[in-house]
DNA sequence: TTAGGGTTAG
């Protein structure tokens, strides 16, 4: 006797007084029954309250097992979501129906894979999924399940695995099938025909759609448009989602005119309707700087746009510099996320605005919002630039604590932070934990070494990079050439120099021709260098001529300093920099006339010498000083302290380099102005405050002077104590009385 | 009696 038709219970409630009829009446075990009871629990109840997926599973348990049940329970795990519990148990599901030898079919990995897609479990185990797919399935149950492989694997970052999966979908066969279903057609067959139609495996625009969508996201924008286009080729028409997927390429390659075409795809289909895709177009017009075209359509939508609109423009302009007009926007704004939040802080932050992006961190907590790991490495970012390290190590404690989760961004913005903070040792210890790196990754570890003055272990690391298989982009040149430069290692600069156009065509850009200039100039090769400044294809900025001014200081080389002081002024005239520079050389080479004259130039043009000052922390605390400085509460010991250090080196027959000052005082007065110089002041305040095991760690806003930079030296040998120095372009790590900038700065 | 791809922040 056929069951009665049963009634589809849409409460709990409901669900357990059919439980109980099916129970009572005997039908708990006739499998339409069970299935219907099942079904309706999982498509009304689970996706609601993941709670009920406790009750559907135990539904299950008591059924008796087939092929359906358990792509049912399946699903109802998949539908519950990830916030369900125990992400294992569709694995522990997989491996039940296995032993109980019951044959999984296209639906079974379908909800596998798409567990997998928002579980995220480990790569491993998700080609093992595969694996099983391939092994256990008939081609004709493959189509349900080989979307979502690709989707699962997009969703773990994976574009060469998406890609396998979507090269294993035989899009040959296709003709062969089409000719079975048209055979069994033209037989009358019609119904065999429509099924095998459902099941023939051919890449449609979904997989198509799937494989653009991983290779956008992993960052690989050129395979994405490749893509699209063979896709186009193939005949296959693409709809909106394959549109965004490919503006989100364009943005990522600055592709204006496809992204403009893509546009006018868009308007002939009339896609404009989803806000999504219009998300997708302000993105890619903003990115590519085309504000004219972004605003149009951010316009176009009108008042009720979603934040995601306002968020895609608002980071076009702060990309492009424009970060008033994007505060502006941020301002109109009525409901903000944290994305906006963090886009304007990361404008605010890149423009050199601290104080603001600060301000508009605090006010996160007025608007409820929770700082993410996007905030933080905003917040690295600044503390690295600032060179705030406990500032930076309390992040560090917070991403320890698990209060946002760690990811490759976050181990990098960390390491970079320790490395900007001169602290080589903890930069290289985050560096050795992170579980995942990439090119960035080791980038910013070369870099690190690189002005911490660590050139050879920088130069190892570059060659560890490569044997672990990562490419080596524009950006890892620039560290590596810096490595060479800060370093004076003029072979290897040289090989590097060359290689990287011919191993991985990179054209040097004004960064790497910097470097390599600065690396001749520290060499004494400034002819090389000048025919270098002379013959490449840029024209020269001001960081080249700064180099060669520097090296002309070292080498004594005045009408080359001359020629180079004429550029610099030329392209900055405010900077006080290039002046002090070569009054400096032209002090050290006795031309005292030619040096006053720099002086009246600066005071005909206004130019002020910027006030230097050094700043130390001491328990969480910042202590800035100048020149001369009495106004720090314990100036009495601090004073104390330096009149010890000057005694005790002068016992070690240290004579300051008085010569330096060039005002008409005696020989005491000189010793004095140069004993009250900044930096001094802060180590003396540092060696008073800190405990001896501690390293002094002094942040400068200018560059050492020689008389302060051979008594840390001195320093650091007779308090046998570990000096750090971060001046305004390197670091000085001073140990045993060294420094790690060989005296080259 | 089961299905499928999405945009914006580091």
């Amino acid at each position: 006797m056929p069951p009665a038709p049963w009634p589809t219970p849409r409460t709990v409630r409901q669900a357990a007084v059919l439980h109980a009829r099916l129970t009572a009446s005997g039908y708990f075990l006739h499998p339409p029954s069970a299935h219907h009871l099942l079904n309706s629990l999982v498509n009304c109840l689970v996706p609601f309250d993941p709670l009920h997926l406790r009750y559907a599973l135990h539904l299950f348990d008591r059924m008796p097992p087939s092929t359906f049940l358990y792509d049912t329970a399946l699903r109802a795990c998949f539908r519950a979501g990830s916030s369900s519990g125990d992400p294992d148990r569709p694995f522990v599901l997989f491996r039940r129906m296995r032993r109980a030898g019951i044959r999984p079919d296209g639906f079974t990995f379908h909800f596998l894979f798409k567990c997998s897609s928002s579980h995220r479990p480990h790569a491993l185990l998700c080609t093992m999924l595969h694996a099983a797919c391939l092994r256990t399935m008939l081609p004709s149950a493959a189509p349900f399940a080989s979307n979502s492989l690709i989707h699962m694997y997009v969703e773990l970052g994976l574009a060469a695995d998406a890609r396998r999966a979507f090269d294993e979908i035989p899009v040959k066969d296709a003709v062969a099938w089409i000719m079975v279903i048209t055979g069994l057609a033209k037989m009358g067959m019609l119904c065999d025909a429509r099924l095998l139609l459902s099941q023939a495996p051919m890449r449609d625009v979904i997989s198509w759609t799937g494989l653009i969508t991983a290779y956008s996201r992993a960052g690989q924008a050129k395979e994405a448009v490749g893509c699209f286009k063979s896709m186009l080729s193939e005949g296959i028409a693409p709809d909106k989602v394959t549109v965004i997927g490919v503006l989100s390429a364009c943005a990522q390659l600055k592709d204006l005119e496809l992204g403009r075409s893509l546009h006018l795809l868009i308007k002939e289909k009339g896609m404009l309707t989803s806000e999504n895709l219009v998300v997708a177009l302000i993105d890619m017009y903003a990115k590519c700087g085309d504000f004219g075209h972004a605003r149009q359509v951010f316009d176009a939508v009108g008042r009720g746009r979603r934040p995601q609109s306002w968020n895609a423009i608002i980071d076009g302009y702060c990309k492009h510099g424009h970060v008033d007009v994007a505060r502006s926007l941020f301002d109109q704004m009525e409901v903000r996320d944290i994305i906006t939040f963090n886009s304007m802080m990361t404008g605010y932050i890149h423009s050199g605005q601290l104080r603001e992006a600060l301000l508009l961190f605090m006010s996160m907590r007025r608007h409820d919002l929770c700082v993410d790991n996007f905030t933080v490495v905003s917040l690295l970012t600044a503390c690295a630039s600032l060179g705030a390290l406990p500032q930076g190590r309390a992040l560090h404690a917070c991403i320890e604590q698990r209060l946002v989760e760690a990811d490759i961004y976050l181990g990098t913005a960390l390491l970079d932070m320790y490395m900007k903070c001169g602290r080589v040792d903890e930069a290289t210890i985050v560096f050795q934990r992170m579980g995942k790196r990439d090119v960035h990754t080791w980038t910013a570890m070369i870099a690190g070494l690189a002005f911490n003055g660590m050139g050879k272990a920088a130069l190892e690391h570059f060659y560890q990079m490569r044997c672990d298989g990562f490419q080596p982009n524009s950006v890892s040149y620039i560290a590596v050439l810096a490595a060479c430069s800060h370093s004076c290692l003029l072979n290897q600069g040289r090989l590097y120099f060359d290689e990287m156009r011919i191993l991985y065509n990179i054209h040097p850009q004004i960064e790497h021709y910097g470097c390599m200039i600065d690396l001749l100039g520290r060499s004494g090769l400034l002819d090389e260098a000048m025919d270098l400044v002379k013959t490449m294809p840029i024209q020269p900025n001001a960081v080249i001529w700064a180099s060669i001014l520097s090296a002309c200081r070292v080498h004594k080389h005045i009408d080359l300093a001359q020629c180079a002081a004429e550029h610099l002024l030329k392209l900055e005239p405010d900077e006080d920099g290039v002046y002090v520079q070569l009054y400096n050389i032209y002090i050290d080479s006795r031309l005292w006339e030619n040096a006053s004259k720099i002086r009246m130039l600066m005071e005909e043009r206004q130019v002020k010498k910027t006030a230097g000052y050094s700043s130390i922390t001491v328990a969480g605390q910042v202590h800035k000083f100048v020149v001369s400085d009495k106004s720090h509460p314990r100036i009495l010991e601090i004073t104390a302290m330096m009149e010890e250090i000057s005694h005790r080196l002068k016992s070690v027959g240290y004579s300051p380099l008085t010569s330096q000052i060039t005002v008409d005082v005696d020989e005491e007065e000189k010793e004095q102005t140069l004993l009250a110089h900044s930096e001094k002041l802060a180590i003396s305040f540092g060696l008073i405050s800190l405990a001896p095991n501690l390293p002094v760690h002094i942040i400068k806003n200018l560059r050492v002077c020689e008389d302060c930079h051979s008594t840390i030296k001195l320093i650091s040998r007779l308090w046998n104590r570990e000096i750090i120095v971060r001046d305004r372009s390197r670091f000085h790590h001073f140990r045993e009385g060294t420094c790690s900038c060989n005296d080259f700065w």
